[in-house]
DNA sequence: GTCTATAGCTAGATAGAC
DNA sequence: GTCTATCTAGCTATAGAC
């Protein structure tokens, strides 16, 4: 065998990048494997089920990295719900790259992303609102705010990416943040 | 010639239902045709610059409806601006289908969309922005505040659209157009 | 594991008959 | 104005050398 010429760690990175940008039918193997510094029969060796699999796998791969460091941090009981809130939140805004960068789940849920990745992305918001649902009722939140302040946080998040990005501002998302921290912490 | 065979209207009309769930990239000249009941031929016939004349085509339709639906409305100082408000928010619905449809801007503002469409997203967006800042001025909003909530209206509309199609559940944006009334005239 | 080369197909777009 | 037929370029994916 040859030398491995990229890190597994790179290539999703790369393939990250355009899916996020590109969508799903937007990104082409070719784009896929210059980001990844591969050429793209490379690309089929590590991915042998093709672009569908290069997606699952940028899913996967931005799933954990939201567990570590959005949802684990949320649900850490040995802090304050308060310090948790906002490390979280502050990890929000890395994720996305202090609003430079499209959710993924939006870059995937044209209608032929739908077809294919319809399932993990409902169950993803899912999850994402369950946690916030979670550290609202640890904030002293009824019931029905904390289920109402987790559908505002989610809808917050995604609007202001669109708009951040149909703008050019990324200054909306920064702001929306703060105002989903100070919604639930005021 | 031969006779027409598909009203001006009903062309349109397919081409935004396909530009709407399927994105720039992600409509073929296969589906926009078939959706048009057209030939390809026959849509360069129409559309002699091809998709992206078909896509402008598209986004000025949307343009006029949402001008004389949405914002001659809201702007028809012959009305008390409460009932204008309700009334936009009605039709803003009726715009997405109550939830249904994907906002044109969002699903032109892939990357590679972005540079074809990138500065009537921005534009679109400025006057969305401008026309409800101007009824919270109405409203007896403060500068500020006005801002602030015309911002939120857009963030809400755009973020409650993408939690609905990801969901599958449009109640959540019926619920955010009913959120967005109330806090203006709360 | 990475590469060059290429298969097989569909994309966007055009020519010309009617 | 609509159609069938076709062009070229790009797509996803594979074969096989190294």
């Amino acid at each position: 065998m040859r030398p491995q010429k990229a890190l597994d760690k790179e290539v999703i990175s790369g393939l990250t990048k355009v899916f996020s940008s590109k969508g799903y039918e937007g990104a082409s193997l070719q784009d896929l494997a210059t980001a990844a510094s591969l050429k793209k029969a490379s690309l089929y060796h590590r991915f042998p089920n093709g672009k569908k699999e290069m997606a699952d796998a940028v899913l996967a791969h931005l799933q954990a990295w939201v567990q570590e460091n959005v949802f684990d941090i949320l649900n850490d009981t040995h802090t304050k719900p308060e310090v948790r809130l906002k490390t979280a939140i502050e990890n929000i805004g890395v994720l996305y790259d202090g609003g430079n960068r499209t959710c993924i789940f939006r870059a995937l849920s044209m209608e032929a992303g739908m077809e294919l990745f319809g399932q993990q992305i409902e169950d993803g918001m899912k999850v994402w609102i369950a946690v916030f649902e979670k550290i609202g009722l640890e904030l002293k939140l009824s019931p029905k705010q904390a289920k109402e302040y987790a559908l505002q946080t989610l809808i917050d998040i995604q609007g202001s990416l669109i708009l951040a990005r149909g703008l050019g501002n990324t200054g909306i998302f920064e702001k929306t943040l703060m105002n989903i921290s100070n919604r639930y912490l005021k």
